[in-house]
DNA sequence: CTAAGCACACTATACTATAGAGTGCTAAAA
DNA sequence: TTTTAGCACTCTATAGTATAGTGTGCTTAG
């Protein structure tokens, strides 16, 4: 069977009546669409070889029709026109982007919680690390009797700090002495490399300073341990509870808790070898909690060989124009944020992801 | 009418079946429960007189008994048998607080996922900031050519760095003297008085390195007005949904917005004057939108004039006695953790809310 | 090839009947 | 005087039934 010109049509109007109502649409509601020049009957017939064909499915046999994943496939990629984002969304977007922020987790939670907002449904953010992060230099800053601070630079242009408190009485030239020894023995190593051996190595050339070792050695194993990891952020989970799909709280749940969980896990997995927007329609998905539900997400750069990626999580009828060019969009503004001089430096950040 | 030894018995006894089972309780039930020695005709007499005195609810006349919000109350201030924490509870609770954590922004957010995990309820927690911080010290730190790290130390012990690149070839001693400018010229400020005015000012006496001032006055204000507000997490929203009461999704969504809003900003005032555990039954709340919603709150102490709070949202129905101990174990825990010496610094931490 | 008409299928909704749980009251027992 | 047993009554939740409405598929006519 072929699929026709107006089969396409029919296909189209459907989706997209399906995706405003959310109800099983109808020969009838298709065929009173104002450019529609067919009556119901025909349409009629053209919606059950859309059936055999595969591209909808019936709930029952006396209810309209919806469309089956892959006449969202089918949708997504040929059928959906291009969404244009209003100047005031754009405007918008852009403005919310603007605003200052310190650290990369600061900002992915940021991000999550703008695309949230711009698409009314969760979001996800995700910043990969660069892999393999080392320290690049140490130095150690006097601040008060008793009161040092560590400031460590690592590789990645991240720079993280911790306020000492001993009381040691170091004085300058022993700090001085204490960071020529750090920066000779400590840098460029990887956190398996912090070992007990390394430890008491330094600590014996450290000189009088050498119970600052310990305290500098934990840290910045923990800090190079960090930067391995991903940095990602939820927002606006409770949108999903708007869906009328999730009217039902029991399944609602299922599908948040499979997204603090895996799906962020194996979203960075999925984009791999990706660029652009990519929607994953329902059964598609890798997690079997998410069949009903699909997922688009977007890269973008941050430089520093480190990538980002946003996305969102809706019911499988979610509007995909729309999200696809707020999406798209949004990636596109922060990649030129980064891209600005003076956004490149982006100070240390971490979190952790547990529940 | 007097509130006798028996009532207060049978009271105790439908608060605490309604907690374990979220439905009304009836006179058979009371009367069936292991040390109950009277007929269920003569607990209906005393519910209903309980009932008369305001300390139990029905739904409808042929349904059991709920408490009242007195009811509730009375239970917690007077009945409620103190819960005992098990060994592997307050173990469970110990470990996980005892993470290294190194921001309390950070923090925050664990404690919130710690607290909610342990009650399987969304909680909340939040670090008081104290007030009127402001920049104890600067330091300049060359790392590389073109490539400058600012180092702010400010009156609470707390420690902020930024990377600033800059095509600007700037020296050691071009550093010196701007650090020595800034120190003389802008610690010691509230962010209000970072003013155009002073920014040009210091730009005249900066020396060579001028075109940093910018920069780091900028940075600093914004680091400094962070300062003042405080740091909040909340967790687990979603074990909301698995509580019966919240079985609408309508329901769940408004309290858990309000969870996000009003609430978390209007807690610290309740706490003000407050001290141990205290808990808001229901209709006490401020929040018209948590009328049958209670609320546990604990302080803890994070030294250096920083306060805690930690506390949990649940139905009204919820387990007070469980919650509250483990609550109050928690902040314990907590106090005692930061009273330890390696954990008094906390170095930089900033969040922001918004939705 | 398209449209009109009609019988049939199925769901959602309202309505009804019934079982079950719990109460309040009265009267008897302790 | 306090406690208990018994019983009529109330109210809800549940299942079962009837009905209106929507939509389909097929047949037939334009």
């Amino acid at each position: 069977m072929e699929l026709t010109e107006r089969k396409k049509r029919v296909l189209r109007s459907i989706v997209e009546l399906y995706i405003s109502t959310a109800e099983p649409v109808g020969s009838k509601a298709v065929a009173e669409l104002p450019d529609m020049k067919y009556s119901s009957a025909t349409i009629r017939n053209e919606m059950a070889e859309l059936t055999t064909m595969g591209y909808l499915e019936q709930p029952h046999t006396s209810a309209g029709r919806i469309p089956s994943a892959a006449g969202y496939r089918l949708y997504v990629d040929e059928l959906m026109a291009g969404y244009r984002l209003s100047m005031d969304e754009a405007h918008s977007i852009n403005e919310a982007i603007e605003a200052k922020m310190q650290r990369v987790d600061e900002m992915m939670e940021r991000v999550a919680k703008l695309v949230s907002q711009a698409t009314d449904l969760p979001a996800i953010s995700v910043a990969s690390r660069q892999r393999g992060a080392t320290v690049k230099r140490f130095e150690l800053i006097l601040a008060g009797q008793g009161t040092v601070i560590l400031v460590v630079m690592l590789t990645n242009e991240e720079v993280v700090n911790k306020l000492i408190k001993l009381p040691v009485l170091a004085g300058e030239s022993e700090l001085k002495i204490l960071s020529a020894v750090l920066n000779a023995t400590m840098t460029g190593l990887a956190p398996e490399e912090f070992t007990p051996e390394l430890l008491e190595r330094v600590m014996s050339s450290a000189g009088e300073a050498a119970s600052l070792v310990p305290v500098i050695m934990e840290f910045t194993t923990e800090v190079l341990r960090k930067q391995g990891s991903a940095n990602m952020a939820v927002a606006g989970q409770l949108r999903l509870l708007g869906q009328p799909e999730y009217r039902d709280v029991d399944k609602a749940q299922r599908v948040l808790t499979t997204l603090d969980e895996e799906t962020l896990a194996n979203l960075p997995a999925v984009m791999q070898n990706q660029s652009g927007t990519k929607v994953i329609v329902g059964p598609e998905n890798v997690s079997q909690e998410l069949k009903d539900t699909s997922v688009v997400i977007t890269k973008f750069d941050i430089g520093d060989g480190m990538q980002g990626m946003i996305g969102v999580v809706g019911p499988t009828r979610m509007d995909y124009a729309k999200v696809t060019a707020r999406l798209s969009y949004f990636a596109e503004s922060l990649s030129k944020m980064f891209a600005k001089p003076e956004h490149t430096e982006l100070p240390a950040g971490k979190t952790e992801e547990e529940e």
